[in-house]
DNA sequence: TAGATAATTAGATGATAATCTAAATAAATG
DNA sequence: CATTTATTTAGATTATCATCTAATTATCTA
């Protein structure tokens, strides 16, 4: 009944067009932050933050790979958001 | 491919945690503002705020009632919503 | 190990958003 | 028609957020 905690972060997250775009990008391929970055015109500290935000979402996964850091979408965890948001809003069993 | 602008307004709107209870507040049943407002601790202005952020996003609909206004979930906009996360997040076909 | 490359962290700034009080609008009612 | 009730609008304040530049950390390689 109650809303996890967990699931501001998500929707925080979720707020940003940047940070939305940037889980499109992940739902190809798996991409080094360089690789990420191609994409979009702001520096890479705010591609940094971008990340982090939805590291701490738990909306993607990051391992290291020599000195670039690799990052994944977390499908377990978007199928979550689904079901989160198919809770949220079906309807009762009388109407 | 491209995100049609409406989805911003609705990721805006469902950031906020007020909001989001209101939704499940609706989910119960349609309600007025004053209804509504005994779920609240913030002031009648905030609320109406809130209200209008969620109109904007097709997310509630409104009809007057004599004085009151009352307040409904469209649902409608709520599979839209639930359709467009499948359409974000699904695995491609070569996965 | 010095220099280059990859990415993050620190700190600042401007924009946006949540909230408040007070005032305004609109409908109902005595 | 003046007053009460329901809600919104206006304007201000504070907090949060996206972004920047500069500095730092970590890894690789010559």
């Amino acid at each position: 009944m109650h809303e996890q905690p967990h699931h501001e972060s998500m929707f925080q997250a979720l707020a940003d067009v940047q940070r939305r775009k940037i889980l499109q990008i992940l739902k190809h391929k798996e991409q080094s932050v360089a690789e990420i970055k191609t994409h979009f015109d702001f520096s890479g500290a705010t591609l940094s933050h971008h990340l982090n935000v939805l590291k701490q979402a738990d909306l993607v996964r990051v391992r290291r790979e020599g000195q670039k850091r690799i990052y994944t979408l977390n499908l377990s965890v978007v199928e979550e958001l689904l079901l989160m948001f198919n809770e949220m809003f079906k309807r009762g069993q009388n109407d």
